[in-house]
DNA sequence: GCACTCCTGACCAAAGCAGTCAGGAAAGTC
DNA sequence: GACTTTCCTGACTGCTTTGGTCAGGAGTGC
C-alpha cells in the first residue's frame, strides 16, 4: 500500500514531458527539473517507452516526449507502467481469490479498494496534473481536511 | 500499491476471532479455519497485540481475542498495524513532501489517493466483514461491473 | 567522423517479504 | 509441584524488490 520512488519519478518526468510541448525533451533536463538521479530516471524512461507511454530519439535533438496527448495519458497507465497491476493481493488481482470460512467477503473489500484507487488514478491526466485542475473526485477527496493529517480514527500511528 | 500476504493474513485471522464469539481462539484454530502458516501466523498476532488490536493469554485455554467489539475495529486499524502507514510516497506521508516544477500538484493527488483509500479501510469492520453486510462505499464501486476484471481504460495490462 | 543522446545489461547494497527454528515464559490441570 | 498447553520472542534463512551505479553499445544529426 504505498507508492514507490520508481512510480513517484515516473509521474513526475511524464508530468514535465507533458508540459513541455513540442520538441524532445533529453533526460538529464528531466533528472534535473525533477531532482532524479539521471541514471536511474533512464532506465524508467526506458519502462515508459517499452509500455508505449513515451517516444523517445537519440543523438543530438534527440530526447523524449508522450506517445499520446497529455489529456489521455492517465497517472495509472504511468504506475502501472513501472509497477504492474495496481491493488493485487499476494501478487494476484482480488477477484481470483477464493476465500473460506469468516472472511468470504474480503474479496469484495479489495476489490472495492482496487476500485477506489481506479477512480482517482484512472481519473487524473497529465494535463490535469500540470494545469492544476484536478477533476472533481479529486478535489472533493483533498477538501475535506482529515485527507491532509495523519490517521484520524482510532488512537493507530500515522497515515 | 499492493496487498502483502502478511496484511491479508492479519485481516483473515482478525475475522476469525470477530466471528468466535466469547472464548479465546488458539492460534492453532486460525491457522487452520484460514489455511495460514501457524508460526508466520503467530508473528503476525503479536504485532496485532502489541497494536493494541488483540489480546492473548497463555496455557490451556488459551488463546487469543479481540480487544474490542468487532464493530470497532476497522480493516485500516489491522493493516495499519502489520503494514505500517497506509498510502506513503518513498516512505514519507504525501502532505510531507515538496514537489517542484510541473508536478507542483502531485501531492494532492496522493493525497486524495490515500484519502479514497481510507475511505474504503476506514469503513468496512470486522463485523462488517464477517456478516458481509458492507457499508454503501462499498457496496456502490463493487456493484460497478468494471470493478471486477482487469484494466478497462486503456491499452494496458492487467489491473 | 564525431558529438550527442538514448539503450541495455550487468552489477550492487540494503531492505522487505514470507516464512522456519528453537527455546523460554505464563496459565491451567492433575 | 510436575506437566501440558499455549503464547512470546529472537534469530535465522532464502528470495525478491528497491533504489540505485557503471560500462559500453547503438542510432541520429552535423
Amino acid at each position: 500500500m504505498r507508492v514507490s520512488a520508481k512510480a513517484d519519478y515516473a509521474v513526475r518526468a511524464a508530468a514535465e514531458l507533458a508540459a513541455a510541448d513540442e520538441g524532445p525533451v533529453k533526460g538529464e533536463r528531466l533528472a534535473e527539473a525533477q531532482e532524479i538521479p539521471l541514471q536511474f530516471l533512464e532506465h524508467i524512461l526506458l519502462e515508459l517507452k517499452h509500455h508505449g507511454i513515451v517516444r523517445a530519439r537519440r543523438g543530438a535533438k534527440g530526447g523524449y516526449w508522450l506517445a499520446r496527448p497529455a489529456d489521455e495519458v492517465t497517472i495509472a497507465d504511468v504506475v502501472r507502467a513501472v509497477e504492474g497491476p495496481i491493488a493485487d493481493v499476494q501478487s494476484t488481482p482480488p477477484e481470483a481469490i477464493e476465500y473460506r470460512g469468516n472472511s468470504e467477503h474480503l474479496r469484495e473489500v479489495w476489490v472495492a479498494v482496487r476500485a477506489s484507487l481506479r477512480s482517482v488514478l484512472e481519473e487524473v491526466t497529465l494535463a490535469n496534473l500540470v494545469s492544476g485542475e484536478l477533476p472533481p473526485v479529486v478535489e472533493e477527496l483533498i477538501s475535506q481536511p482529515d485527507a491532509w493529517h495523519a490517521s484520524t480514527s482510532t488512537k493507530e500511528m500515522t497515515s
